[in-house]
DNA sequence: TTTACTGCAAATTATTTGCACGGTT
DNA sequence: AACCGTGCAAATAATTTGCAGTAAA
């Protein structure tokens, strides 16, 4: 519980996964462990390639398996429906997934049109802008996302 | 004729199109004439039913034909580029379109993850914030997107 | 033992593309 | 006539699912 927000992610989520009923597979921790780790969003195929066997031990047990791509899809809907990921649309081709944390600030996306990286901000005057619509809108709103279209510093000056 | 914004979008895309070398063929006109015609956003699917002929043509001008998902595909993908259409990323299956007005204050959506009901709302506070983080962020910003996921009413309702 | 978890491969499904014909200029 | 635009069907590519073996509890 105490400790730092990014490493209670995957112990929350552990938990909320036990408490869902569900076991300890190798695959389901493997992911955990990589989500927990990324500031950012992570698409299905960069999450394959991470969990696929390069060089050896990175962290405490390093002992690495091949994830299958089956697998990595059906442990992120689960997570998705506890609400312990989030989807990231960012009008590429491939969706992302990204780690939702209690209690860090939110960030919402900077795409680059050109080459294609993703960016994390966060804003203050924005999250009170969209707090204070929400009240205002016929829904209601359990989650917002925002993303910023444009062209990045390197892709200017290239 | 009015000169309402949405009737001179078609025109604005007519020309845009004309000036980028484009002939005037039959299924891009429809699509245009339904985009413009349009409050919010459409899925390419709900874009060919609405083009696919419903009985026989009412009314004269109504020479309704059919219009191929490849060409409805086709066209928006144009239109995308050209800036006179702009996708809309709802975490639903498919991608919707809708048309840009340079006229109209843009909007937003908000997306019901219950019914998949999809509406339009704007925010000039929202739009506010926007501008200014716009300005601080590293990425030349061109575009943004919005969308806000909650329960609408008829579902809170049931 | 019981039942979930996982990898593999086949199945789906939205979107794209090749090709030949018909329409626009 | 020249060539773009369009429909059709096949091709892609991301995501999902069926199945059988493996591993938690």
């Amino acid at each position: 519980m105490s400790t730092d927000a990014s490493t209670g992610w995957a112990e929350r989520a552990q938990e909320t996964l036990a408490a869902a009923g569900h076991r300890r597979g190798g695959a389901r921790r493997a992911l955990l462990e990589l989500l927990d780790g990324q500031e950012c969003a992570l698409t299905a195929q960069e999450i394959e390639d991470a969990l696929r066997p390069r060089g050896s031990a990175r962290g405490q047990g390093g002992r690495r398996r091949v994830v299958s791509r089956a697998s990595v899809y059906r442990i992120l809907d689960e997570l998705e429906q506890l609400r312990l990921v989030q989807r990231v649309e960012t009008g590429q081709a491939m969706v992302r997934y990204e780690r939702v944390s209690e209690h860090d600030e939110h960030h919402h996306h900077l795409v680059c049109d050109e080459c294609g990286v993703v960016m994390p901000f966060s804003d203050a005057g924005l999250e009170r802008a969209i707090k204070t619509l929400s009240e205002r809108v016929p829904l209601a709103v359990s989650e917002h996302e925002i993303v910023l279209h444009g062209s990045c510093q390197d892709c200017c000056a290239a």
